[in-house]
This record gives C-alpha cells, sequence and structure tokens, in this order.
DNA sequence: TTAAAATTCGACCCTCGGTTCGAAAACTAT
DNA sequence: ATAGTTTTCGAACCGAGGGTCGAATTTTAA
C-alpha cells in the first residue's frame, strides 16, 4: 500500500535524480553521463537509481517527457488564436524563450538528446515527441497561414521554420557567453529577421 | 626508406580510413562511431587503423584539421576585401554552402564535432580551432563593419553573428530532408533574412 | 512491538570497445 | 635468393560503465 505521502516523496526522489542527471548532463554531455556520476550528484547510491528508474536511457527518456509536455502545456493556450498568424507565431517564441531563460540547461538538453538519443521508434520514448511534433507542426502551419496573409516572406514554409528555428537555437545556444538572451533583444531579432511585412 | 610513392600510397590509405570514419559519424555520431565499425567500412582490420593512427581521437581530428583548413583555404581570397562588407560576406556564405552541399555529410561532421570531442584544450587539437577561430574572427569584423556602413541592421555584432550561424546552420542541417539546399534559395534567405538596408 | 513493505547500497558481474602484442605476409633493394 | 623494411591483423588485454543481487536498514501499519 502506498500512501499519499509516500508517493509524493516518491516523486521528490525522482526529481531530485533528474535534477542530478541534468546537472552532470551540462558537465559532460549525454553521451558521457554516467550513472555513477549521476548517482554521486543526486546523492544516491548507483543500485538506488534503478529502484527508480529501469535503466539510464529511462532517466533521460523522463526528462524529456516531462520537459516537452511542459513546453507544450505554455503554449498550449495562446497557440490556437489563428486570427492573427504572426503575433501568434511570436507570442508562442516569446513563451518558449522565458521558459529557456529560465532553465537554460534543461531547454539545452531538451532541443539537443534527440538527435543523441538511440532511435527507438517503437517503443515508449513516444510520449515526448508527440508534444514535440505538435509544437513543430502548428508553428508551421502558423507560419503558412502567415504567409498566405503576407504577414510573412513568401518562401517555402518548411524551409523558413528550418531557418527561423535554426536562428532561435543560435541566439540561444551558441556562443560561449552565459548572459541570457532578453525578451526584448529576442523580440528584436526575431523582427528585424522575418522583415515587417505587415503589422497588426 | 620511404619512397615518394610509397607515401602517396600511405596517404591514400589514411584517407580511406578517414572516409570509412566519416560514413560511420554519418549512420552513428560521433560518440558510437567505433573502431570497429570504422575499420569495418575502411576495409581495414581493427589493428591496422593503429599503425596509421595513433588513437580514435587522432582520426577525427585529423578530419577536423584537414576540413577546416579546406574552408579556409576556400574562402580565403574572398574574405579579406573590407570595401563592400556585406557583399564580401554574403560571398563567403555562398562558398561555404557550395562546400556544404559538395559534402554535407563532411560539414556536419565540421559544425557538430567541436561540440562533441573531449576540450582537450592542451594539446595538439588546436590546430583545426585555429582555422575555426580565423574564420569566425573575420566573418564577425566584416559584420562590425557592415553595421558601420548601414548595410547591416544595428544590432550587437556578437549576436548578429551567433543568429546568421544558427539560421545557416538551420537551413543546411535541420530537418529530415536531404534534398540539398540551393544556392539561389539561401541567397534569397539570407538577403531576405538580413534585410536590404543598402545595396551595393 | 513487530511483521511486512519500502528503500538503500556495497559488492559483484559482464559486455563492449579502445588499445597493444607478436607474429605472419607483402614488398623493396641488393 | 635474401635480408631488411613496411604493412597487416587475429588474438588477447584491460578498464569503464551499465546493470543485478541480496542483505541490511528504515518506514509503515496493525
Amino acid at each position: 500500500m502506498i500512501s499519499n505521502r509516500q508517493a509524493k516523496e516518491r516523486e521528490v526522489r525522482k526529481e531530485q535524480i533528474l535534477k542530478g542527471a541534468l546537472k552532470v548532463f551540462k558537465q559532460q554531455g549525454i553521451e558521457k553521463s554516467t550513472m555513477d556520476e549521476i548517482a554521486k550528484q543526486s546523492d544516491f547510491g548507483k543500485a538506488s537509481l534503478y529502484y527508480y528508474f529501469s535503466s539510464k536511457e529511462e532517466i533521460f527518456i523522463e526528462l524529456l517527457d516531462r520537459g516537452w509536455k511542459m513546453i507544450w502545456e505554455s503554449i498550449e493556450p495562446v497557440i490556437h488564436d489563428r486570427n492573427h498568424p504572426k503575433d501568434t507565431f511570436i507570442n508562442t517564441l516569446n513563451i518558449i524563450g522565458g521558459l529557456v531563460r529560465n532553465d537554460p540547461v534543461l531547454f539545452e538538453f531538451l532541443f539537443t538528446a534527440p538527435k543523441a538519443l538511440p532511435a527507438n521508434l517503437d517503443e515508449k520514448n513516444i510520449e515526448w515527441k508527440k508534444y514535440q511534433t505538435k509544437m513543430y507542426s502548428v508553428l508551421q502551419s502558423l507560419l503558412e497561414e502567415g504567409i498566405a496573409k503576407n504577414e510573412f516572406p513568401k518562401m517555402r514554409p518548411d524551409l523558413l521554420m528550418r531557418a527561423i528555428g535554426g536562428l532561435f537555437h543560435g541566439l540561444f545556444f551558441l556562443g560561449n557567453e552565459k548572459k541570457s538572451m532578453s525578451r526584448e533583444t529576442m523580440e528584436e531579432f526575431i523582427t528585424t529577421f522575418i522583415g515587417n511585412y505587415a503589422t497588426s
């Protein structure tokens, strides 16, 4: 029997481990993150980690699941407004920018790990991918509609998407500087680069 | 005594190995590239690899060295023209774009590996870094001069650099599509995104 | 108080992968 | 032919790191 409080404590311990894993990721990168190190950082014995997670991979998948779910839930209330695609698009980027600013390491992980993880398309690591896919497809459809309304430059939406994605990533994660990108600077870049094809 | 022809054959074999390593990198990513697999792909016994390279790391460092040197030598003739910073900048991007188009896998490696490699700041893996640094600093100074001449939007050059770097990377390497970015499309993106602050 | 359940972890196991050894094969020069 | 020299690689070595086991400790519930 698991009391309510027990469940909560258990959850806390899981989070402690996840936090530790993220710390190791920050220092070592995902490939070189060892269970020993995660154990040390989260202050458990290595064997104990396996009481909470069934494998090393599961730890990172759980980080992805929680992270992408969080992103989706943050943008969901805004993203469905289709009246002003460009505004909606920029709002969404701003929301994500805020999240990133709040926990850069987590987001570097969220945006990086997918490429690094063993592509187990089959099994469970689909959860986070669902959210990721949803987000990208909504963003892209916003671009399409925005292009149709001349709010964006006339370009292939998928390419435009890639370009803006790259730009975003570059602004936040490239370079050595630790100082985080302010909302103002980010907006300035986005609007400058996307151009003022229409204002709303 | 090593005859001239012997030296050449040896060089050919080294290249064969490097090519194999790149093939493995393409399929597995750098971290999961094993010596066994590189041996298989380049058609040598694993032990033979160590006759040509002293370690796995050295193989990848050599790829970086040769690659970045090649980039630098390709842009060098163009990049020092300071009369029209924006033109020079775009020319340079075009040259690099051409190279990327020519061997996307190699360039994905060149732009990716630096983050993945164990940061041995101390020793030899400085060779390629020299070229990389030179390239970035020249590009950035072009941006600075361009901004001064109002050929680029007035923004912090380092940020502008990051943004354009990200944009470039996004265009060429993000997404699943294998079709390579045409020169025209790329130019269109660059000019659209950078804006027409001045023409020359 | 005490038996069952939940939690912790030291010690161990085992595979994978980088590296080394040593001897055989291929090639060169005389 | 023959004595070097260069090249090749099967087999073995070894350490790192993911994962397991079983016993000890702590917590819970009656």
